[in-house]
Order: structure tokens, then sequence, then C-alpha cells
DNA sequence: CCCTTTCCCGAACAATCTGTTCAGGAACGG
DNA sequence: CCGTTCCTGAACAGATTGTTCGGGAAAGGG
């Protein structure tokens, strides 16, 4: 296990390794790469693929990290409950490249579970603060459901022709969640 | 490709192999099985899993549509919007083992896809008829959403201990997404 | 009950992929 | 400049996939 921060070698193997992961999904999907597939297009040796990563989904996993890194960083505090979503759509159309490959339909299920582990961490975030006040329905349950609308919508924005804009979907998730959200975290208030 | 209907020998080792690749599914999850599980654990010979099935995926789709007819042919007419989902949750719950198996973190891409595809049908009959005059988002963009909601709720459920009981499931998402539901699909009714 | 059709068997095989090992050469950083 | 660390690449054992083929066995129609 090569040390990342201190040698040159090091950062140019990993990033060549990574950078041909995200190539080849790409052009084939997470399932149909190989091993094999990433040590050619990487051009490096077989033995020193192993020696960074024990799989393929280390690759990805790493890479993940990174983006969950950068999609922290870049969160705004937007109005109100799923402040977050236009932001999060927005982002999604800039990286088009590689967010759309990552959680299309041919980014594997271990995508998926990534991102949404960490799109439940926002959820939580930005409805912890309205949830005070409402045990009438588990809060794991709503964050899991608000999830998996998100999800939904970005899988298929992915994956078909970007026929909608970022704040037409956010709109879309909005109208359909923030009614039943609004009840649900504040029944008294209303 | 043997002939399905006339032999009682093609029956039974078709009927081999799916009820093969469920259980080790049950044991190891989807990706983990490999075609020579299959064929151990079914007893057959390897050249005659092949004669049936091209793939494991194609054992596994078969077992879906079989699944799909059955949920097809239990489908009751509840109560107003979503009134499938109670059905759906109870459904789940009593074929506990093999459903949840297939929903679940360990049965793969497939069978989700395979899944919200067969919700997305319940779904947009349930929808249709409300959805008359609401051009205001996208039909496809709400079902989307809402299919994710109710996998991302069944899949929650099918992985974690069993805390919340179908009504209990299915009161949290109509309460998530009927308001919205409601406001979108007839705006001007209310 | 018989006989033709159809299916099953299972070993053998080529091809691919995985993950490990090791000795020698190259690049790195101090 | 020199010791340390990394990269190389071939070679290998093991697993998996999907195909082939010559019997042998079961099925079901007549």
């Amino acid at each position: 296990m090569p040390d990342v921060a201190a040698d040159r070698r090091v950062r140019r193997t990993r990033a060549a390794i990574q950078r041909a992961l995200l190539t080849l999904m790409a052009e084939k999907g997470y399932e149909a790469v190989t091993a094999t597939d990433i040590i050619e297009r990487a051009d490096i040796g077989r033995s020193t693929f192993y020696t960074h990563f024990s799989d393929k989904q280390h690759v990805l996993y790493d890479s993940l990290d990174d983006l969950g890194d950068f999609l922290r960083d870049q969160r705004p505090g937007h109005d109100g409950v799923l402040g977050f979503g236009l932001a999060l759509f927005e982002h999604v159309d800039e990286q088009r490249d590689l967010v759309r490959v990552l959680l299309g339909r041919r980014g594997g299920h271990v995508v998926q579970d990534r991102v949404a582990h960490l799109l439940a961490e926002l959820v939580r975030e930005d409805l912890a603060p309205l949830a005070a006040a409402a045990p009438d329905v588990p809060l794991d349950l709503v964050v899991t459901g608000v999830v998996g609308t998100y999800l939904a919508l970005l899988r298929t924005w992915a994956d078909s022709g970007t026929t909608w804009t970022p704040a037409e979907m956010d709109d879309a998730a909005r109208r359909l969640l923030a009614p039943g959200l609004a009840a649900l975290l504040a029944p008294v208030t209303a």
C-alpha cells in the first residue's frame, strides 16, 4: 500500500486508474468494465493496480468519496424545505458526463447505494429543524422516501435525453413532496 | 430451446433451476451466485442449464415475470389514490422470504429495474384517471417519483428488521405523497 | 405397449478474468 | 548522490463462462 501523499508516482498512478475506470464506465457501464480493462486503459502494470486497489469496487469508492466531498462543499442554503434540490440538479447537469454515468442505469447498484447514503445525509440535515414536533411518522422513513424520489428522478433524468432543465426537475420534486412534508413535519403549525 | 408446455422433463428442469437461484440468492445475494452454483444446486447437467437459459439473468427474469403476474392478479381496487399501496406492502410481507431477497440490497440492480417497471405500470394506472386535467408537471416524472418513493421504502423495509407493519409503511408513503399528488393532479378541483 | 421424438447428461474444452508473486529496473525525495 | 519506495511484466493457479457432442433416458402419441 503505497504512500499516497508524498510520492508523485503514486498520485500519477492512482489518478490514471480512476480516470480509466470513469472513462470505461461511460463507454460500457460499470458492470461490464473489468480490472484488466482498467489496467490496459490506464497503461500500468497488473501488479501495480493490485497494490493500490484490492478491487474494481474500491476504485469506484474512492472516486465517489471525492465526488461526495465536492457535493458537500458546494451545498448552499436555499429557501425552506428541500432547498438543496435545485443545487443538486444543477450540479448534476454541470458534471453531466461524470455524474450521469454514475447515476444512470449503467452505473451499477454500488453507486446507487453510495449516493443514496450521501443524499440521505443531506435530506436529514434539511429536515431535522422541522422534525422536532413530528413524532407521527418515523423520520427515517420520511428521509428514505424523499431520497428515493430524488434518486429516481435523477436516474431517469440521467438515462433519458436531457429534455428537462434542472429547474423543472427540482420543481417536480418539490411539488410532489413539499405538501406532504409540510403536513408531516408541522402538523400543528398549519 | 426445449418446448416448455408439453414435456414434463422441461417443466421439472426449469423449476429446479429457478428454485435453485432463489434459494442461493437468499443465502449469498444475487451477484454472488454463479451459474455453476445454480447447476450444482439444481443438480442438473451443465449443458442442460444453457439450453434453457442463456444467462443467470434470464433465470431471474422468468422468475420476476411470474411474480409480476401474481402481483397483478392480486391487485384490488382500494380507495382513492395510491390504493394499491397497502396491498403491495401486505403482499411483500407475506412473501417475505422471496420478495425481501429480491428487493433488498442483496438483490442486485437487475431486480430493482424490473420491479421499478412493474410498479410504474401500477402507479400509472392508478394515477391516470386523475391526470386528465394536470399538464402542469409531466406525468412521467410524477410516476417516476412515486415509484422511487415506494421502492425506497420497500428496500429499507426489506433490509432492516421488521419493525414496521405493512399498514404503517403504507401510511408513511401515503402521508408523504398524497398531498402533493392531490395538488398536482387536481389543481382546480381543490 | 411400442417407437419416434425430445430432452438430459457430463465430460471436455477454449476463452476470459481474477488476484498473487517476484526479481529487476526506474523514479523519487531529501 | 544515494537509499528508499514504487513500477514493471511475465508467469501462474484458480474460478467462471458458454459451447460441443455422442450416447442414454424419459416422454407421450398412436
